[in-house]
DNA sequence: TTCTAGATTGGACAGGTGTCCAGTCAGGTG
DNA sequence: CACCTGACTGGACACCTGTCCAATCTAGAA
């Protein structure tokens, strides 16, 4: 846990929610999604449930605030390669793997992010738009729109897939490769 | 409520099921995923909220499928046109159009299809499958495995997107349009 | 008609969610 | 230093999910 997206928060409520985030991430490696509940991680943080509830309007806003904390505190992806596929390839295959260092987190959110809770919408909205910015990254600035919507589309069903647990992330990572050259392919 | 895909029961019990689907589908459209409650199912389906677990084995469970039997129910979409971008559109339009028909039982179902419930798991499969089986069709025997998976990833990304309500299944349905003819473009 | 296997019932149970509120505590201000 | 505002507490609440089981129906076999 180290940034603080929260606006608003005095110091001492900062350092509260700092508590919550980093017991709920611990929580969540330890007994997994289903076996977490929002009490136990209030407890964990040293703070009452009522507490956790200022602060987390639901579990599924807990997730998705892990989430978008994982993607924006790792290092983000270089686009590496000689051409517009190879540099979308490598920037998914690193956006996958450092989601499969935390697969638990990566499976609970992928569903906590289809919540109505309107907090988790609006967190949905800035985790959909890093994702795109990330293939915008890779194409360059000139993007066609509808590739970038494809691939967010298909990158967005490849996360729900690999959340089911049929693959790993780092091998829907792989898997992905052909599928992005066919979609790239005609389209460069 | 039709088609009776249920193995080894009964005809009472095949009645007791098929009173819970059109019970669980009338509320779904009068009270919404959220207020839905299996209880409340049972209740207006004259049986014991016991007799209903006997059945289903969760509320997502009930979700999968009704949205089994709203895709089989319907007539199988035909495929229209000249090309193979025209064809796979027209399936596309035509799936989402019978969605539409639906909203709230395509949108909870999407969700619910999401469950780690063994007995969604196994709809799942099913489901993914009667997909998959539509793009085949529209493409011919001879498809691209790798088309197809760009198709059905991409596709479930749309499902997804349009059952969080940001735009409706039918404008869904068209905005994929564009999707497609740009996936397809260099692997007709 | 009587029997009986199997479907159904009602109601309790353990556990979770999210809400609420009166009361307590702590740290910065005057 | 006493005060007061805002963060935090604890515990109750309503409601949901899924599970369980002894008791009761019910339709077809004998």
């Amino acid at each position: 846990m180290s940034s603080a997206p929260r606006q608003g928060l005095n110091p001492r409520q900062a350092e509260t929610v700092e508590r919550l985030l980093a017991a709920g991430d611990q929580e969540l490696r330890e007994v997994g999604v289903d076996g977490l509940t929002v009490r136990t991680v209030a407890l964990r943080a040293g703070v009452s449930a009522a507490t956790a509830y200022t602060y987390l309007s639901s579990k599924n806003h807990l997730f998705a605030e892990l989430f978008l904390r994982l993607l924006t505190d790792t290092d983000p992806p270089v686009p590496t390669g000689k051409d517009a596929v190879e540099r979308v390839q490598s920037v998914i295959r690193q956006t996958m793997g450092s989601l499969g260092s935390s697969p638990e987190l990566a499976a609970g959110a992928t569903l906590a992010l289809l919540s109505t809770d309107p907090d988790v919408a609006r967190l949905r909205l800035r985790i959909g738009a890093e994702f795109v910015e990330r293939f915008r990254g890779a194409l360059g600035d000139g993007a066609d729109p509808v590739v970038l919507e494809a691939l967010a589309l298909t990158f967005s069903g490849a996360l729900l897939q690999a959340g089911m647990g049929l693959m790993t992330y780092t091998e829907m990572g792989e898997r992905l490769d052909a599928v992005v050259a066919t979609i790239l392919r005609g389209n460069v």
